[in-house]
DNA sequence: ATAACCTTTCATTTATTTTTGAAAGTTTAA
DNA sequence: TTAAACTTTCAAAAATAAATGAAAGGTTAT
């Protein structure tokens, strides 16, 4: 396999994971050309290699901004903007768990902690149902919250080296 | 807050969240229902609930089904089939991570290990940057993996409170 | 055998998400 | 100020995903 077909592949790869994940897969498929770039692009080429439209590239990079995976660069005598993606993996990881857990596990960590408290008849099967259920889930995804906030302080070689050393 | 309205407001919440992680909202949403519902519920119950169709109900139990998260249970003398949800929270995680780590990690890493081993022009700078991404997502992703599967094994306090023994 | 009862399928319809591209907006240089 | 170069917006179109419901498929009891 060449370069190119291989390119082509990782890119397909990581927007089809994207969309598996709730991730726009253009959104996916323009962090892969960026990162397997070594340079910084302009939206002109990002619109050619992945056959996008204007709006969408402009739209894309700038979701991608917003995410902390892509930043804007300017070259010295030119006005045209360029795209750099960050390529420490363990930093990308990161910035994607920090971004999912303030948009999505936060709130419904919120959700859960009222519908903790809610109170009802405790002899009723549906109450005990309930209440049982949504406080081992509430219980669950504050463990889950816990152990990203520590991946978010921490090291790469000391986060899975820890974990690997306990689960050996 | 009473019983019924916090029923819908987990019930929506759940829903929201499986969307966003690219899980059918009302597949989130039925498997939210059970989950609160002390007894097995039968179809025509959870499409008067939810107030969905008789096909979407039938297709989007017999996912949960082949997800592990629900079953069939039949009652003696009845004909009909009933449907009840795994309540423990730890066992339901692990069945989640598990049919995703299948469907859609294991693909992306055997794919991955395929493009690390692509040969080209070491003093190319577009095959080095391509090269080194890709070695290091797939390195990442292997200890993601490694991590899953210890998780798999493992017992809900066994493994955070393992993490938590260390990164406190 | 057949009728009642229940489950499954799948061509259509409906809803949601994503993309387009032309127009409007902005910045820079002369 | 003007015009060229570049970026952003957003209403409309296209693509994708999900839901419907009637018909077909199965089972069981008589």
């Amino acid at each position: 396999m060449e370069l190119a077909e291989a390119k082509l592949k990782f890119i397909e790869a990581w927007g089809k994971l994207g969309s598996e994940w709730g991730i726009n897969r253009t959104m996916a498929q323009v962090h892969a050309l960026l990162l397997v770039s070594p340079e910084a692009l302009t939206t002109e080429e990002v619109m050619a290699e992945l056959s996008i439209s204007r709006g969408n590239a402009n739209m894309t990079l700038r979701d991608l901004i917003d995410w902390g995976l892509v930043e804007k660069q300017h070259k010295t005598g030119e006005r045209k903007e360029y795209f750099y993606a960050e390529k420490d993996t363990w930093i990308i990881a990161r910035r994607v768990a920090e971004e999912r857990k303030k948009r999505e596990l936060d709130p419904v960590i919120k959700i859960l902690g009222q519908l903790t408290e809610v109170k009802g008849d405790k002899k009723d099967p549906a109450f005990k149902a309930f209440h049982s259920s949504v406080t081992d889930i509430s219980r669950l995804a504050n463990n889950v919250n816990k152990t990203l906030d520590t991946m978010l302080k921490a090291e790469e070689n000391w986060f899975f080296g820890s974990i690997f050393k306990i689960f050996k």
